[in-house]
DNA sequence: CCACAACTTTGAAACGTTTTTCTAAGTCGG
DNA sequence: CCGACTTAGAAAAACGTTTCAAAGTTGTGG
């Protein structure tokens, strides 16, 4: 049936004691070439796989990180999700996906799994600013790199993108477009992106006010939910900031089902310059972010407090997101 | 530093033994309800979380699957992982994500890494035909489920699209508005579904000639060096048939920058009906696919399997595809 | 030729659960 | 009130690794 071939089955193949053979497969320069070949040999004749929970039992850390989304369906955190598995499976690392979908109680779950895989750290885009679930997962052991989200404290790392300067990026430039009534569309006012983004906004506004119009999801319906709703109400602004693409891509299909053109009659800029936002029917003025990188970058800060927790030194990354201009604020 | 709380730190604390803190873990009604009571108690007071690893070592088997996507910046294999995390998370099971990126050395590192892990089963969109990889995984007592793929054998479950059925699908709907020269644009044809699509455009072609110009990859950028190539060899067809829609959508972008219009000068037609499909520049006819349920019923199917599999049955699932007719071939 | 250092390898004790066997305590019909 | 039956819980033996102290093996200089 299934192959009860472990690590002293090898042992015996190779006539050596079990604990060489774990040292071939954990310090192998620590055995003298000879034994390290016939072990091997052994390895590969027997077709050996080492048991990793049993590994982890022992050794009281595994091979294995979390991942934790606000929604795997979104380009942007797919891009994310991209560079996370790039960089942990080369360092043999397996990773954990979980989604939460934006609801607390869905990963508040998900990190019980996570902890009771017992991860060697997780990444994750928080669905709310609570740190007390982060910080159990810490005194727990488990390392904690927060992925999109500025860290408060200087004893965690992050990786983020400066959502407030890319909301005055977004505005600014609808402004000097010569638009004067603004509308902010967003995803709910709990996630700190969205907050930072209308922040950058106001400021980018300097007084005059944002009319904000926030939704359930960030999604390409909830956006041309959006555009229903302000065509219903009747005002439309002259420029219209969503918090994110698949907002802004929802909201361009509502507006131009109801024969409302864009830029002509309405300006309107996305964020996150995801791959689609250039192939859409007019193609999305958006703020760019180093995606793949933050994935990337946010791993490589992870592994290194797993792998050299004494010379690891904390850091708060901050990119600085960049004004892709297109058709749709022309 | 960590917490080192275990079940018989929990058994003491309860006034029980450790192997009935085990029983009101996995057998709740095994035990009675005051006992049960006082030992929930006790895990909560002591913030307890059973160690996996440990579980899984001596239980033979754990509450984790893997699943290996051949591209997971594809929205297609995002919306499968999106159906697939919904289920597992449902059933308590975490997933372990692994992106083969095409490329076969990958995979098997991966699936060396997901057996390490000793996961309960995997999901696999294969990258060849090559059965062994599998067969090795079932040897162990892994259970696979092909996931977009049929299985050839009847041992084992699978849950996939008829590809042949959409090429005909495809090329029936272009020939039928009116093109005669029809070309190709697929990725590498060692890929099953580029090789199947290809199938049924022939079918469908009953004997005319198909163009076919293999990439490469299946991204968009791919579908735009594609177009520049058939650009700059001069002759274009009436219409192109993209294996999926983002070789589709860049040469949607490709043509347009050259001045070629779609639908009038080449009519376009993509695969998968991703989201953006409907958003594009010029809104693109596609082959839909029920992606989300393909990965929700991969992981039924793969679920029943690890937990009933004295009454577990196996299945091959084939769904249908379906034509959706948007501006690209009007 | 010996003492000592440097390097290899061994053997046994964990790691934290689950599982199986067994004992003690009830329960019930005759 | 006694034996047969049921049930709850306890105790101990795995599961397959890693780790660490200790033993063994070389090699070197005096």
């Amino acid at each position: 049936m299934h192959s009860p071939v472990g690590i002293r089955d090898v042992a015996e193949h190779a006539g050596v004691s079990p604990g060489t053979v774990s040292n071939v497969l954990n310090r192998p320069e620590k055995v003298s070439a000879a034994t390290r070949a016939k072990v091997e040999a052994a390895v590969r004749e027997l077709g050996f796989v080492r048991h990793g929970s049993a590994a982890t039992l022992r050794a009281g850390h595994s091979k294995t990180i979390g991942l934790s989304v606000i929604d795997i369906g979104n380009p942007f955190f797919t891009d994310v999700t991209a560079g996370v598995e790039e960089v942990a499976s080369d360092l043999g690392y397996a990773v954990i996906l979980s989604n939460s979908a934006g609801s607390r109680t869905k990963e508040e779950r998900n990190l019980l799994v996570l902890a009771e895989q017992r991860v060697r750290g997780v990444l994750i885009t928080p669905s709310d600013e609570d740190p007390t679930r982060l910080d159990r997962l810490r005194e727990r052991g488990i390392m904690v790199v927060l992925v999109d989200h500025p860290a408060h404290r200087p004893d965690q790392c992050s990786v983020a993108v400066n959502d407030i300067a890319g909301g005055t990026t977004a505005v600014t430039h609808l402004r000097s477009g010569g638009a004067t009534s603004i509308a902010y569309v967003t995803g709910p006012l709990t996630i700190r992106q969205c907050i930072d983004r209308r922040a950058g906004a106001e400021r980018a506004l300097g007084g005059a006010e944002l009319r904000v119009i926030e939704m359930a999801a960030m999604t390409p319906r909830a956006g041309q939910q959006a555009a229903a709703k302000m065509i219903a109400e009747g005002d439309l602004p002259d420029a219209i900031f969503c918090a994110n693409d698949l907002l802004a891509l929802g909201m361009l299909r509502g507006l131009t089902h109801a024969g409302i053109r864009v830029p002509d009659d309405v300006a309107l800029i996305g964020y996150d310059d995801i791959d689609f936002a250039a192939a859409s029917a007019v193609s999305l003025t958006s703020i760019r972010q180093p995606t793949h990188q933050l994935g990337r970058v946010a791993t490589e800060l992870l592994l290194d407090e797993c792998d050299h927790p004494d010379t690891h030194a904390h850091q708060q990354i901050m990119f600085q997101p960049e004004l892709v201009i297109r058709e749709s604020t022309r």
